[in-house]
DNA sequence: TATTATAGTTAGTGTCGGCTAACTTGTCAA
DNA sequence: TTGACAAGTTAGCCGACACTAACTATAATA
């Protein structure tokens, strides 16, 4: 069973959460996505299986390292994608929520040439 | 019910079949799309339902002006970002294939964007 | 200490959108 | 005329992924 959609949704919150606090919790995450307890709670529960995401002692959630090294090329694709975005004139506001249902479904071979064209082009914004 | 991205892939299809065609069955769909009879016969329900398509007394599949309209604006944003995406680089097929996934998750502010930079600048290709 | 609030889980529901199996219907050829 | 095939539909299933209601466990406070 292969990580979908929602999976990365989920790991990339966690991901950013992690950064903004040491402590990350099911209902930080239910908060952060606007998601309800339970369903925060399954879906942490498979990406554990999944062997992405364990909890400590104390019960909170942490990336593992395959776990983090999937965020973050998730993170890094939404932030890309949204750069693209901008470049091309969309608001930041806009471009963000876009990249964010966009970065599912893009190819690595599109991934790659975004991120050319970025490097190359883009980034007025941070 | 407003329509959703599988309703949108199949008016898209619809569009697509019918230029090439003047009868489109439930078969065809079927088999452009890679669907089961069945999939493609409630699907094309629910677009009857909605009013976005008909069928006529030999059981061709038309779509109705409302479908039409509608098909249009999604095929015109594949083309749309089929034709960004290799603007950027990206081979043809992959453009294609990621355009059909995407298409679906675009706003319009975005889209509007890509129109005005593939105006510009864009389209290599056809 | 007893109460209350907070966090997490369990159980069960609903929608979307695929699927197979099996039935119906119409056409065409033996 | 009958038998077979092609197309469509019906019935029912499944997975993904949200939800509410209600239970549990723990921590904080009156």
């Amino acid at each position: 069973m292969t990580i979908r959609e929602s999976g990365e949704m989920y790991l990339e919150t966690i991901y950013i959460l992690s950064q903004k606090s040491s402590t990350v919790r099911g209902i930080d995450i239910g908060a952060y996505m606007l998601f309800s307890k339970p369903s925060v709670s399954r879906a942490i529960g498979l990406l554990k299986k999944e062997g992405l995401v364990i909890t400590d002692e104390q019960g909170y959630i942490k990336l593992t390292d395959a776990g983090e090294k999937k965020a973050k090329i998730i993170y890094e694709r939404h932030q890309l994608i949204s750069r693209l975005l901008m470049d091309l004139g969309v608001d930041e506001k806009t471009a963000i929520e876009d990249a964010c249902r966009i970065e599912h479904y893009i190819s690595e071979k599109t991934f790659d040439a975004i991120k050319k064209h970025v490097d190359k082009y883009g980034a007025k914004k941070s």
